[in-house]
DNA sequence: GTCTATAATCAGATAGAC
DNA sequence: GTCTATCTGATTATAGAC
């Protein structure tokens, strides 16, 4: 009766885990598409085929929502630090993330929150699987930004701090979505066109 | 008797427009400050000192008034471009409407907007003041982006659009407030820091 | 845990007197 | 045009049966 209980539980956990998945692969695609503002729980529970009421008790409210999403981002990139090949250059690292970072928003997986909602703020800052994940990944780059500074392929001049910001800022670029409706370049073009401006400027070289 | 009427008339006309201005400030301040999701009717018309009633004989809508503070930013930003030497550089011009951008955002005067919002999309587009104001300008950077690519100081290979569009992103460029509340740097090195990345871009020259 | 039904609140917009 | 008072709808969140 045990392992039958142990084997029933692990099963009944697995799909609240499985739900909860898609509950967040909802959220998702919800703030990717309208932000944290015009989404509301009302959609998200009719996107995962669910009643309100239930979607209240696997998250508590609609900031935890769009935390767990965070989250979900934060795991994302975290994984993609771990499959970097070490030994490439510092620069190129930072590549790799930006180009990473464009193409989840050109694919609608990228949420976008209001920097100003401070509940929404408290609630992120309150969550310690995101706060780590942010930290984690802030102190990869913080040491590739140096690196890159310190080997002459990064301006010496910036402080890490800002083109740390200017790397973050990527993705919630409005230019990447408007040079999607624009429908004049595939998506890897303007992958392309954002990592140059970012990282080579407007100006001639 | 016409004559007492004319002036009557006027000196109402005026006071209307003083109101109507007061008005605007305000709603300009919170857009800055709140942005559009977060700023309420009822705020503004506390800031403004007046009933929300009387707030709606002026503007019809919420979304009214986002399109008559972009209506002014609009022609801010003309008048800024009828102040520039025609005879300095393209690039130079384009340096110096960023640079004003900036400047506007770091004081609170820049009003933010959620791109994606339809029904306030529809608003700003259907504001014949708003759409001319954003035509005139962006056919004056258009033209000088064209010119600084010819004559090689813009990179020739950036679609003159993208160029565009990475111009207007500094009016909502999230470095830049994160920037101001790290409290490292003052507001003129915040703008030659976002002046160098969105020019020079991360690389070393 | 899931559902239906409902509470509670907030914000955009309006009615009607003055 | 300005006010007070109110309406209306949308949205977050919960109660309570199963």
């Amino acid at each position: 009766m045990g392992s039958h209980n142990t084997v029933k539980t692990s099963f009944k956990e697995q799909m609240l885990l499985a739900r909860e998945d898609a509950i967040i692969q909802a959220v998702n695609r919800l703030l990717a598409e309208k932000g944290f503002d015009a989404m509301t729980v009302d959609q998200v529970a009719a996107d995962v085929g669910i009643a309100k009421a239930s979607l209240y008790k696997h998250f508590s409210s609609k900031e935890d929502l769009a935390a767990a999403a965070m989250v979900w981002v934060m795991r994302r990139a975290q994984a993609l630090l771990m499959t970097l090949p070490p030994e490439a250059a510092p620069i190129d690292q930072l590549r790799a993330i930006v180009r990473w970072t464009v193409e989840l928003k050109l694919a609608g997986e990228m949420p976008s929150l209001p920097s100003q909602n401070s509940s929404l703020r408290a609630t992120l800052i309150a969550n310690k699987d995101y706060m780590d994940g942010l930290m984690q990944v802030s102190d990869s780059l913080g040491a590739w930004i140096e690196a890159a500074q310190a080997q002459g392929n990064l301006n010496p001049k910036l402080p890490a701090i800002a083109v740390l910001y200017t790397l973050y800022a990527r993705a919630c670029d409005p230019v990447i979505e408007f040079l999607k409706m624009g429908q004049q370049h595939t998506d890897p073009e303007i992958v392309e066109l954002v990592l140059s401006t970012c990282f080579d400027g407007l100006v001639a070289r």
